[in-house]
RNA sequence: GGUACUCUGGCAGAACGGUUAUGCGUGAGCCUGCAAAGCUUAUACAAGGGGGUUCGACUCCCUCGGGUACCUCCA
């Protein structure tokens, strides 16, 4: 597999013969989370997934950043502890991502919970000499980091130049950048500059070192990650363990809204609640794939929409399997192969999730096509259903189950309405039909017999 | 201003320098008591503008222009 390193700019190989270590950038929790954070949390996921599926082992770590202005502000707004805001934004956030079925990572480390680590790991950046205590707290010397701006293809002149930071008098290089923050006011620990908190930055090299080694395999987060936050990592990282820090650094592009920047400012954010309640996990999934995971994506209704319409195909092509009886069964097991390969084949070329929903869909209508030409036979439909089955799960779609109980009132209710039919009462058979429609169930009259399935109740926004 | 990314048919979105991708939409048809879903079929001769390299460019180079992001917190 390979996968596009924004820092050689080239397409690395991943290194799948061992275990395969992933740490990707999560979110500062101090609000809602929103498409843009499901964007890049669900391309990880099913990345994840997708070499899980391959018997690949997969340590995958994603922080909580829960030490930060933005949460102290917040507190201090609702009067409240930055650890009461942090606390409940990560439940939020575990209520918001479990709904979009995203798989747990194999641990959320908090900043605040490695304190003592970020505080040895500041230490030795002193004792290196590539950071110095100041009287307002710790700064990393960008100077002595000759290879800083590698990852974001800036040149230290030219940042200088432009630099629109705040003038601090203490520090040596406009550019420097805090590790340690010294304050009075909570939240702070002990360290021995005095009391305060982390800078941004630290808590990932720390724990991202701490979990995964040195030198592990692919690094993530946005693309808006790229500068300051990904390319003070490397220099801090690099300059305490002097060797390379990760091997791919990968970027999830931007969601835009109608074509707009998403930001608060302009009021359009789309919160991980709002666009469940209107499109459903199933949908969003769909649609963050839609695109290559490293360009930006709009959201608008129109796609979403389009996005639906294929939902609606899965699921017609699901129970089209479930309810498949038909005498004839059409060998299919080399266009299976076909697709499972070109599948397997584009996610492993820079995991081009458009692709392999291409591959995905090629099936998907293969196997409608089956179903209306009568030709969706026991035999083809469980080749289908294995493969459909790893597809799925790989792109994290779920179909609900339907239970005996509820399969056994569906029937009845269709032997009804075919009574009905039988004897022309077309009028008695549409409320029967109406009424399934109520329980979310929809009816397909095939030439010769009924089938039901059971369609997601999609609200569809505006 | 600097840096990066990007510019393909109504929309979305692919493609080793040489082959009509594909999907949505739209038209027609099949199926149906009606509908829905599904299926079949037709439909776009597209590549931001201008140069260049080449037998041949969507694909490489130059240039002009548009868009987005970052340069301050941001997934």
């Amino acid at each position: 597999m390979k996968i596009q390193d924004t820092l050689s700019k080239l397409e690395q190989d991943v290194d799948i013969s061992k275990k395969v270590k992933i740490y990707l950038c999560g979110v500062t929790v101090y609000d809602e989370s929103h498409i843009g954070h499901a964007r890049t949390i669900i391309i990880f996921d099913v990345l994840r997934k997708y070499l899980e599926n391959k018997g690949i082992e997969i340590e995958f770590i994603q922080n909580f950043t829960d030490v930060d202005d933005k949460i102290i502000n917040r507190a201090n707004a609702e009067n409240k502890t930055a650890d009461e805001i942090s606390t409940k934004y990560i439940k939020n956030y575990f209520h918001d991502f479990d709904g979009l079925n995203v798989k747990r990572a194999t641990n959320y480390p908090k900043a605040t919970e490695h304190i003592e680590d970020i505080v040895k790991f500041i230490e030795k950046l002193i004792e290196k000499g590539v950071a110095y205590p100041t009287k307002n707290g710790v700064y990393f010397s960008v100077t002595k980091f000759p290879e800083y701006g590698k990852l974001s293809k800036k040149k230290i002149d030219d940042l200088q130049s432009g630099a629109r930071i705040e003038v601090d008098e203490e520090k040596k290089d406009p550019l420097d950048f805090a590790v340690w923050k010294l304050s009075d006011k909570a939240p702070t620990w002990d360290s021995p500059w005095g009391k305060g908190r982390p800078g941004w930055h630290i808590e990932c090299s720390t724990m991202s070192i701490k979990y995964l080694g040195e030198n592990f395999d692919i690094h993530g987060g946005g693309r808006d990650l790229i500068f300051p936050h990904h390319e003070n990592e490397i220099a801090q990282s690099e300059s305490c363990t002097g060797s390379q820090f990760a091997k791919i650094w990968m970027h999830v592009g931007m969601v835009t809204i109608d074509g707009e920047k998403m930001s608060k400012s302009i009021g359009n954010v789309k919160s991980i609640k709002h666009v469940i309640k209107n499109w459903g996990a199933n949908i969003i999934r769909l649609f963050c794939l839609s695109g290559h995971y490293s360009k930006p994506i709009d959201y608008s209704k129109e796609l979403l929409k389009e996005n639906l319409i294929k939902w609606r195909q899965v699921e017609t092509c699901h129970y089209e399997l479930i309810h498949a009886n038909s005498e004839n069964s059409e060998n299919i097991d080399e266009f299976i192969n076909k697709t499972g390969t070109e599948f397997d084949n584009a996610l492993d070329s820079d995991f081009n999730t458009h692709l392999a929903l291409s591959a995905f869909f090629q099936l998907i209508k293969e196997t409608n096509r089956l179903a209306a030409e009568e030709k969706l036979g026991k035999e083809n439909s469980n080749a289908i259903k294995i493969e459909l089955k790893r597809m799925l799960e790989i792109l994290g779609l779920t179909i609900p189950e339907v239970t005996e109980n509820e399969i056994k009132e569906i029937n009845e209710l269709i032997e009804k309405r075919e009574q009905s039919r039988k004897e022309k009462q077309f009028e008695e058979a549409d409320k029967i039909r109406d009424k399934l429609n109520e329980m979310n169930v929809e009816l397909i009259d095939h030439k010769g017999k009924t089938i039901w399935m059971i369609k997601e109740n999609i609200k569809a926004e505006k």
